[in-house]
RNA sequence: GGCGAUAUGGUGUAACUGGUUAACACGUCGCCCUCUCAAGGCGAAGAGUCCGGGUUCGAGCCCCGGUAUCGCUACCA
């Protein structure tokens, strides 16, 4: 396929997510690409997923397939990707440096874009004084005006350097002071090019950002909608830039509404749980969180008045619908713009709407599949045999396992010689602690022996609060391999979950005093 | 701070594109059913559509001006 070729506006569509390898899947990326496997199926275009792992420092090795595990399991279905292959790969931008940094010089040849040799420390000096300033920070650097010649000097000396984007700023003539695109739910959006900062294209360590990849391989690849989150309007401007630089056609763009927490800020897992392999080992079915993200943002065309008579009873809009519903009904033009706060107790609410719909059979295959698999079981039983004395009693040391409200009374959690205040603020260390750590019994070891260490908590103290917190009791399996067997999105939620109710009691107990 | 986007009960949406008392779902509360808890059934409270002007016979829908919230403001995406 050459991609010079296509028509964009007449095309079939291509659209695609690009999930970024840097932790667990998230709930974000099943939302757009939900979204945009809609686009697709609708329009008979072609749904293609691509990796953009180009930040090396946030990148985590056992992502990508998580990625792509947990997307099937939602039951997304890309036509292209790095795993199934296709005509425009490859499908994973780190295979990909060469093509960014050829289409990167063509930039620079054309005087688009400019090497720039600031250290990352002079760059923050000069953000600081800006911001002291109270000015926008943006870049200001010299590098913007180098004659080939003093950039030639740089390299040759062999200092390191950024490409940026040279954003037109008329210095030189009357040049183009605005950029103005269209946004398909919204209109036109215009930015000034005061406010639009010189980019970094090109990272000192060869990699590409985000803006350039992105704009390359959506060109590259054919792309002619780019569904994404509301979050990238700001940096639209700079993607426009870049297609008009290379003059390459404009796919159109879509800015998707971004889910929220309950306080209406951008959904986060400190506020909620976002991880799709939270909710898959939390027992949630695949179709009702499809269903439920569906919910969010609207987009689901009401019955019209003849479809009401012709269907009969079917007078409302049912909040429960099938993919197949979203294929036949979704509108893209109806999406409501306002942010969709993700409500748990919903979601909650229609999962249980699926399960009572499945049969005995089904239900039974659920369990087996889930919270009841063999693979699951089998990681407890050795964590409980040589400490039970009858069968009957694995339910007994093990409830916590298959249960989802684990919330252990002050007095079990709070070590003899320490307040609630002191505890609480250890927890929140080693909450983060755990948030960074690798989830085998090593690494969580470590994570939790550090924190001690920091705050001079005994080992038997630091332990004993994390396993009142996981098992909701003084006595337990082993802390470490259960916490392993358990999870880390689990566990990391039901500590979250622990923090919060203690949280909320002690601005209970504030008030009442 | 700058720039951008957004704004309908606590939450998600609807209101046939200006036309009667703003509808549905979740949640909350009450009643019924029931050995319990759910589910289910019935009912209630809860917004006058962010605020202020304007246009119009008529505005949640149009215009102007505010305000609030969110996003961006990285060699992260």
């Amino acid at each position: 396929m050459t991609s010079e070729f296509i028509n964009k506006a007449t095309a079939p569509v291509r659209v695609r997510i690009a999930p970024s390898p840097t932790g667990d899947p998230h709930v974000g990326t099943a939302y757009i690409g939900l979204l945009n496997y809609l686009f697709a199926q609708q329009r008979g275009g072609k749904f293609i997923l691509r990796i953009e792992d180009t930040d090396r420092t946030r990148f985590v090795s056992t992502s990508e397939q998580m990625i792509f595990d947990a997307l099937r399991w939602v039951g997304l279905q890309w036509d292209e990707g790095p795993d199934v292959g296709g005509p425009v790969g490859p499908y994973r931008q780190s295979e990909r440096t060469e093509i960014y940094r050829e289409y990167c010089q063509k930039l620079i040849d054309s005087g688009h874009a400019y090497r720039a040799f600031e250290t990352p420390e002079e760059l923050e000096e000069e953000r600081k004084a800006q911001m002291a300033a109270k000015t926008a920070p943006k870049y200001n650097g010299p590098s913007r005006y180098y004659t080939a010649e003093q950039a030639e000097a740089a390299i040759a000396a062999g200092k390191p350097y950024t490409v940026r984007l040279r954003v037109p700023n008329g210095e030189k003539g009357p040049g183009v002071s605005s950029t103005t695109f269209r946004d398909e739910l919204r209109g036109d959006i215009t930015f000034d090019h005061h406010n639009v900062d010189d980019q970094v294209l090109l990272k000192s360590d060869g990699y590409p950002t985000y803006h350039l990849a992105n704009v390359v391989d959506d060109h590259l690849m054919g792309i002619t909608d780019v569904i994404r989150a509301e979050e990238w309007i700001s940096s639209t401007p700079k993607h426009v830039l870049l297609y008009q630089a290379f003059g390459w056609e404009l796919p159109r763009f879509w800015h998707m509404p971004l889910l929220r927490n309950i306080d209406k800020s951008k959904i986060s897992k400190r506020k909620n749980p976002v991880s799709l392999i939270y909710y898959r080992q939390a027992g949630f079915l695949p179709q009702a969180l499809l269903n439920y993200l569906g919910l969010m943002g609207g987009g689901m065309a009401q019955p019209t008045e003849q479809e009401i008579v012709s269907k009969g009873l079917d007078m409302k809009l049912s909040d429960i619908f099938s993919i197949e519903d979203m294929k036949e009904k979704f509108d893209f033009q109806r999406i409501s713009l306002g942010g969709p706060v993700f409500d748990l107790v919903k979601l909650k609410w229609m999962n249980g709407e699926y399960l009572r719909k499945l049969s005995p059979d089904e239900f039974f295959t659920a369990l087996r599949q889930t919270i009841l698999s063999d693979d699951y079981i089998k990681a407890i039983a050795p964590l409980v045999q040589t400490r039970i004395e009858t069968l009957g009693q694995f339910g007994d040391m093990t409830g916590f396992f298959f249960a989802d409200n684990i919330m252990p009374a002050p007095e079990l959690f709070v070590p003899k010689k320490r307040t609630l205040e002191e505890t609480l603020a250890f927890a929140t260390d080693l909450l983060a602690a755990l948030e960074t750590s690798d989830w085998n019994t090593e690494a969580i070891d470590a994570a939790v022996r550090a924190t001690l260490t920091a705050k001079e908590w005994s080992v038997k103290e630091g332990f004993m609060l994390l396993r009142a917190i996981l098992t909701g009791s003084t006595a337990s399996p082993p802390l470490l391999e259960s916490l392993v067997v358990f999870g880390k999105a689990r566990s990391l939620d039901r500590f979250r979950r622990f923090m919060e109710a203690q949280k909320k009691a002690a601005a209970l107990a504030n008030r009442g005093k």
